[in-house]
DNA sequence: GCAGAAGACGAGATCGAATCTCATAAACAT
DNA sequence: ATGTTTATGAGATTCGATCTCGTCTTCTGC
C-alpha cells in the first residue's frame, strides 16, 4: 500500500468529463473523486465507503456503485478484479501512475508495479489482436516476500 | 469459443496429483476433471454444473466449488476473474494450451490468445519483482469486432 | 468378500457483495 | 424564488459463493 499521493488534477479532469457527459455536480460524486485522486492503487466499494464515512462526507453504497459505473463508462475509472471475488476501482491515469498488479494469493497483499518491457509488448500486441483495446490489465499471482517465508 | 478439444492427458495427470495429495477417487471429481480437460478456455461454476447435468453425471454446486478449490490448491487448475463478478476456472497446461484472455466489455465475449513477446517480457519481469511468481494472468479489455461496429 | 473408519458428496441454509426501488434532497434553468 | 430534473440514500432484493451436516462411497484391514 504505497501511499503515493499524486495530485495530477485527475479529479478536476474527471469532474469536467462528468459535466460534459451531462451529469450534475453532487456531493457524493465530488467526495468520491477526491478520494480516488489521492489513492496510489485500487480500492473496493467497501473501502471507499469506510474512507468517506470516517473523514469527509459519508456516501451510501448505492451511490458508490452508481458513481463508479458512471466513471467507468466515461473512461476515467477502471474496474479491477484481483481475486477473492472483490471488485476494486482505480483512477485511470496517463503515463505516470499507470501500473499493474502483483497479488499475493496467500495473504491477499496487493502491490502495484510498472514495467516498460511489458508495456512495449502489449502495445505491439494490440495491433494484431481481434479487439479494439481500451485498457489492459496485468495481474501477477504468487507469494509475497512475507508469505514466501 | 474455439472448441479446441485437446486431450493431453491433463485429466489423468490431475487425478494422479489428487491421489498423491491424499484424496480419494469420487464420481464428482472424475466428472469435473473430464469436463475441464475438454475445454479450450475457462468455465464458470454455473457452466460446469449445467454441462455436467446435461450429459454425464450431475454434480452439486457444493462439490464443484469444493473440488475446484482442491484443484487450485494442488496447482492443476487456475481461477480466472474476467469481470462481471464471475469466477471462472481452467486447466493449467504447460506450453501448448497456455494462453491469456481478451474480454469484450460490452457483450462479455471471451477470447483466448497467445503472444510470445508478452511471455518473454513476463519471464524477464519475474526476476526483479518482489514476489515469488506462481502464475500470471493477462486480461485485455476492449470492444470486440462485432461490438466495435 | 465384509465391516468399520475415513473421506466424498449433496440438499438446503447462510453469507455478503452488488443491484434495484422508490421516496426525498439537491442542482440547475428561468 | 419556483418548478423541473437529477442525485442520493435506506432498505429490499438478487445471486454467486460458502457452510452445515446427514448420507453415501471409497478404501483398509480382516
Ligand atoms: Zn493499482
Ligand atoms: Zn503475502
Ligand atoms: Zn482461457
Ligand atoms: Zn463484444
Amino acid at each position: 500500500m504505497t501511499p503515493t499521493t499524486q495530485r495530477s488534477g485527475w479529479a478536476e479532469q474527471a469532474a469536467r468529463a462528468l459535466t460534459e457527459a451531462g451529469y450534475r455536480r453532487g456531493g457524493a460524486r465530488r467526495a468520491i473523486l477526491e478520494l480516488l485522486d489521492e489513492q496510489a492503487c485500487a480500492l473496493s466499494a467497501q473501502e471507499i465507503q469506510r474512507a468517506l464515512g470516517g473523514r469527509r462526507r459519508a456516501v451510501s453504497r448505492a451511490s458508490i456503485y452508481r458513481v463508479m459505473e458512471e466513471l467507468e463508462a466515461i473512461g476515467v475509472v477502471q474496474r479491477v478484479e484481483l481475486g477473492q471475488g472483490i471488485v476494486r476501482y482505480e483512477a485511470v491515469r496517463r503515463g505516470p501512475g499507470h501500473h499493474h498488479h502483483l497479488v499475493c494469493d496467500r495473504c491477499g497483499r496487493l502491490e502495484p508495479f510498472t514495467d516498460a518491457g511489458l508495456e512495449r509488448a502489449i502495445s505491439r500486441l494490440s495491433d494484431r489482436v481481434p479487439l479494439k483495446v481500451s485498457v489492459h490489465e496485468i495481474v501477477i499471482h504468487g507469494a509475497c516476500r512475507v508469505c514466501a517465508r
